[in-house]
DNA sequence: ACACGACTTGCGAATGTTATCAAGTCATGT
DNA sequence: ACATGACTTGATAACATTCGCAAGTCGTGT
């Protein structure tokens, strides 16, 4: 409320900003996992997937709760499903009209013919 | 190509981590601005919003050309605007369950009754 | 009680980001 | 040609994030 919408939102996107901050969403939009099944999928140490769930948790956008020896992760707002598709079709977008202004700036003998 | 698909989208959703990228990709696509005109509505150093602009510039989140002695810059991505909307709708969302826990944690005193 | 696996936390070095100041470019009016 | 307004760029200090290592907690099986 103190804070500003513009802030709240940069915030919530600056924690989108990390590719295993991604990859983790994206896996947990799927289903819930344990630390140690995200681990296999993600090549990071232990302590830094930790730090990195914990930047999720504070902002809300997954939650955890143990199960015997393991912790599970789930997420907590399941539009950020529907956002990572969106950035996924608009850096597609960027990507496609990057291609076509290329060839001006690519030598001709690097252009198919 | 070479960069994975999450590595780039982290790298998109950091641009938007910032509270002045967020206001001036909010102004913009209202409708297209001078540099002084942004100016005005955020309060920031002519410099840094320079800089800011920059950044957008780079991910080609906007493009700018000039109109006699000023700089115009529009959106070149219209799908930022849902992007914004949809972050609006989530951080409400969020903030809702939020005040649902808030009463547990906070002093009794400072509750209305 | 002890060992072990599954995590988390604290710490510090390396790295990246942001804000400000000074200096520079570019177009327009005089 | 010169001054002025509108921006941008470069340099740098202050600040924040990230990563790996060591140490700690919490369950489960022995």
């Amino acid at each position: 409320m103190a804070v500003p919408l513009y802030q709240a939102k940069a915030e919530f996107f600056k924690t989108l900003g990390h590719p295993a901050r991604i990859r983790i969403l994206e896996l947990l939009s799927e289903r819930d996992h344990a630390v140690h099944e995200l681990l296999e999928s993600i090549a990071i140490e232990p302590s830094n997937l930790s730090q990195q769930l914990a930047v999720l948790r504070r902002t809300s956008m997954v939650v955890s709760y143990r199960r015997g020896s393991e912790v599970v992760y789930s997420v907590s707002v399941p539009e950020v499903r529907d956002l990572l598709l969106a950035a996924r079709s608009i850096l597609s977008g960027i990507a496609a009209s990057q291609a076509d202004l290329e060839p001006e700036l690519t030598p001709v003998s690097a252009v198919a013919r």
